[in-house]
DNA sequence: TGTACATCAGTGAACGCGCGTTCACTGATGTAC
DNA sequence: TGTACATCAGTGAACGCGCGTTCACTGATGTAC
């Protein structure tokens, strides 16, 4: 499936450089975060010259939202799957906040970039995808206020606020290990209890 | 209260240097994240030599252990003022959170330093002050299991955990701005609201 | 099937920049008498 | 109260480093005939 990252040594095109810089961004912002992501030391792990990046990519930032952007896809697809196997929204809901502190578990790499301020910022489609997303609970949990970017918090249910802020939490704490290390069943197996654990709430606070 | 950061023009001596570094880093990190803070940016500011940062820290990243050490010890002062003006214990627990949330919005820059792993890697105070406060909670919500690095999640309890991931993720969402612009109070009243809704919960969740 | 040529995806050397940090120095301040 | 001196907290010039990016180039590949 994935090929090698580095070039064979006897051949002067690399044949993939394009994904293999994706990928290797991917892994440094994992492991050291996203301002760690740097030209020269992806281009020396796979063994090719400083300047080839620039076959591909315009600047250092057009890679990193090339990341973003094949981040937030891969997301929404695996979201979309797990909604699509419940019929109650309010589980479909569930399950979309499982997928996501999944995702975040399964791959941090895509999920530091994605979720980087200054990447954002540059991507209409990144804060499209999250209003989506905002907008998509808000649908079963509490008022519905599409696409605002600022949300009017009057307007939201604590319910929802709630929602967010626990699988934001949990994405957030797991990642940073916050919670030691965790596989990403054990992940999503949290998520479900902890949901759980608001349903409880949700049942008396949603009007 | 608060004098300038900016030495005065015909003196040799700022006089208050060491603060004013910190309080300068802490700005930057506020508004632009750790990795953004950089001496030279700093001294610049305050109209001082490039050199001139190394009579009161050895390095760099002494500075920001500083900025981070401060910060822990003015949350735990506020934390346990918020606390003690509670007589039940949940409700003190609660009070924490709150004060946690309020925190992160009002004093962003010392939240983002204390919370950067490279950071916390490197002061055992600080990993103690967090194990501190997860310990807080526990032994109110759940089994107490005192000082683990590693937390053996399986003796956590749901409740505390969520109420765990609940704050962590409103403090971050408040902090990278996912909620606009919220003042201090309103983030207070939502951290109320919102651990309200988790209560409900808990109510059935906990043994 | 073989050759000519355009295009693509690399090379390697060089650039300017901003950073953290060091160094020998000097002006200002505090203390002893 | 005034002077001598140690210490403190600055200066400014310089360093090496690693970064992103540019440039003229060249080897490899694909296509037309």
């Amino acid at each position: 499936m994935k090929r090698s990252l580095r070039k064979k040594p006897d051949s002067y095109h690399h044949g993939n450089l394009r994904a293999a810089l994706m990928e290797a961004a991917t892994a440094v912002a994992a492991s050291h975060g996203v301002e760690a992501v740097n030209l020269r030391d992806l281009t020396r792990r796979m063994g090719v010259s400083s300047a080839a990046p620039f076959r591909h990519f315009a600047d250092r930032n057009a890679l990193l939202l090339a990341v973003a952007e094949e981040g937030v896809a891969k997301f929404q697809l695996r979201a979309g799957e797990a909604a699509s196997r419940e019929s109650d929204p309010v589980e479909q809901a569930r399950a979309r906040g499982i997928a996501y502190v999944r995702f975040a578990v399964e791959e941090p790499g895509y999920f530091r970039v994605m979720h980087h301020p200054e990447i954002i910022k540059q991507s209409a489609s990144i804060v499209a995808a999250g209003l989506r997303n905002r907008d998509a609970l808000d649908r079963v949990l509490g008022v519905h206020q599409p696409g605002q970017a600022s949300p009017d918090l009057a307007r939201r249910t604590a319910g929802t606020l709630a929602a967010q802020a626990l699988t934001y939490g949990l994405a957030r704490m797991l990642m940073d290990g916050l919670l030691g290390d965790v596989s990403a069943e054990d992940a999503a197996r949290l998520a479900h209890e902890l949901t759980g654990v608001l349903g409880e709430g949700l049942r008396g606070a949603t009007p």
